[in-house]
DNA sequence: GCCGTTTTCGGCCCGACTGTTTTCAGTCG
């Protein structure tokens, strides 16, 4: 089955390959294509059936004649016959840290090397003391670099950024408090939100970076300080997770927010327009001449390349460039117009005081009403309700500040007997494995509001279904915080089909619960305006659809 | 291999850091 993370490898592959072959441009060229494919909102297949690959930045007549080879048959013959040409254990080497193509090809070239049990094995008899630019301390790198490889698994996998999420706020949340920063923000793609995160880019403004450095490298998540410039610091935490510091002056604030934000594709493009308009702009600022015109925050940088601002969640290159160069941009969902929740679980076991913590919860937010799941499917798939005790106690919760409503869960084949649907106001679709979206139906009565997917649901990996079953019963659709369960994608989905999302609020988590910055990111991203939200306050959104003759509190 | 309100040919982002150097090459992001 071809798909698009597929494709994107083989490209990225076929870099590879073309760097250890001495290639110039051209591996430049399959990378931009690879990651152009990488963060595609479509499928290639009906994109290529359009005769449209072509509109994806980076690739062109050779290349989508390769994307076309692929789609039709699984292969590409030029990857076949580069693989073919290039020892595969170059290719590793390639991927050591420290070691590029220059280096990689000088072994395979000058000294016969094809791998990294080879290179070990020439390591260790000496046979680079005598290569011209290798010295000691480069020798040893290589040395650590070999170790390092073989203890651990193949390295290089990103973090689902719900992972991430909670130390990369703990490191940004130290810094803060103990050295002298002013500004402390975490950029790269964990603030563009992307589902997964390589590394982690900490932006300091202070006019001590040495005491910056020193504080992180002493938090108790750093392993290891791999490098350490004056502006500069490396460092590998316990989990495995790259974290560069890199501390600016204030002038330069935005400039570097934007450049270390990526993407990479996004920066490239900037620079462009900017070389257009007689300009240059770097991570210091935007320059005329020597002189700099823009640089203290991002919104000035964006200005003067005559471009609106564009959101950090939208920075891919993928349109929005030429989007902000025509006039300002829709304004996405903010955090501050989120209003409510309709979907927060207490454990079956919950008492009033539960209860209490979460209204008080919700308050603090400054949310207007919550829904709260009185029963359902568990997770075995044998119902369950929360004590009568506790739903009185809900019931009671409900004033006019902070509307609490009542809501049932509902699977397609589980669809619970025995529960109070009698006070329910409202119910959730939760697709279970195996499901029919067509089967999802409420009790009599009970408007159903949310669809919400739970991790191993067996069709969570195409939701276009549950969408549209979704917008038929003129529910939303719950976007959480779960890299690997897809919830970008529902909320792509979603916004495509005109579907209303309902951002999760994590409400009732923990302190340090990234549930809800994460979902609105992922909210974001897809694009959504406060009217596409169905949480997100504006005045129409009322909280339920009451069935007629229902009691009104 | 891609791309074009300077171009269909001749460019291709740019700066920090490291190691090995007597002024620079390679790697990384």
């Amino acid at each position: 089955m071809p798909s698009n993370a597929e494709a994107a490898e083989i490209f990225r592959n076929i870099a590879d390959l073309l760097d250890v072959l001495g290639e110039k441009f051209k591996p430049d060229a399959y990378r931009r294509a690879s990651r152009s494919i990488e963060t595609l909102t479509e499928d290639l297949g009906p994109i290529a059936a359009r005769d449209e690959l072509g509109t994806i930045p980076g690739v062109g007549d050779a290349i989508a004649e390769k994307i076309r080879e692929y789609l039709r048959t699984g292969r590409i013959a030029y990857y076949d016959r580069l693989q073919k040409e290039v020892p595969p254990g170059l290719v590793e080497i390639l991927r050591l840290p420290g070691l590029g193509p220059k280096t990689a090809r000088r072994f395979w070239v000058e000294l016969g090397i094809e791998g990294p049990a080879e290179l070990a094995d020439a390591v260790a008899a000496g046979r680079l003391d005598r290569v011209k630019g290798f010295g000691p301390r480069k020798i040893a790198l290589i040395r650590d670099a070999l170790r390092a490889a073989a203890a651990a698994p193949p390295g290089g996998a990103r973090m689902p950024i719900e992972t991430a999420y909670p130390v990369a706020e703990r490191i940004a949340g130290a810094l803060r408090a103990r050295s002298r920063s002013d500004r402390v923000e975490i950029a790269g793609s964990f603030r563009r939100r992307r589902e997964t995160v390589g590394d982690l880019d900490v932006l300091v403004t202070s006019d001590e970076p040495e005491a910056v450095f020193d504080t992180f490298s002493r938090l108790p998540e750093v392993k290891e300080v791999r490098l350490r410039g004056s502006t500069k610091e490396t460092c590998i935490l316990a989990n495995g997770l790259q974290v560069d510091l890199r501390v600016v002056e204030p002038a330069a604030f935005g400039a570097a927010l934007v450049y270390f934000t990526g993407s990479k594709d996004h920066n490239v493009h900037l620079r462009t327009i900017a070389r257009d308009r007689g300009l240059k702009v770097n991570e210091y600022g935007v320059f005329r001449g020597e002189e700099r015109i823009a640089g203290s925050t991002e919104a000035d940088v964006y200005a003067a390349l005559e471009l609106a601002y564009i959101a950090p969640e939208l920075r891919e290159n993928r349109g929005e460039i030429e989007a902000a160069a025509r006039g300002p941009l829709p304004a996405l969902v903010d955090a501050a117009e989120i209003v409510g929740d309709l979907h927060v679980h207490l454990p079956p076991s919950a008492g009033p005081s539960d209860v209490d913590r979460i209204v008080g919860e919700a308050r603090r937010r400054r949310l207007t009403y919550v829904g709260v799941v009185i029963g359902g499917p568990g997770a075995d798939g044998t119902p369950w309700s929360l004590p009568p005790a506790t739903v009185a106690r809900l019931i009671a919760a409900d004033d006019p500040a902070l509307r609490v409503r009542r809501a049932i869960e509902i699977g397609p084949s589980a669809t619970p007997r025995r529960l109070p649907a009698d006070g329910a106001e409202f119910a959730i679709g939760r697709p279970t494995a195996g499901s029919d979206p067509a089967d999802l139906a409420a009790p009599d009565g009970v408007p159903v509001r949310l669809i919400a997917h739970v991790a191993g649901a067996a069709d969570e990996r195409a939701p276009r279904g549950w969408i549209e079953r979704a917008h038929a019963l003129g529910a939303a659709v719950e976007v959480g915080p779960g890299a690997e369960r897809l919830d970008s994608t529902w909320a792509r989905h979603a916004r495509e089909s005109g579907t209303r999302l309902s951002v999760a609020t994590g409400l009732g988590g923990p302190p340090d619960d990234p549930t809800f910055p994460i979902a609105l990111g992922f909210a974001r991203r897809a694009g959504a305006l406060r009217p596409d939200v169905d949480n997100a306050g504006g005045g129409s959104t009322p909280v339920v659809r009451r069935p007629s003759g229902r009691r009104r509190s």
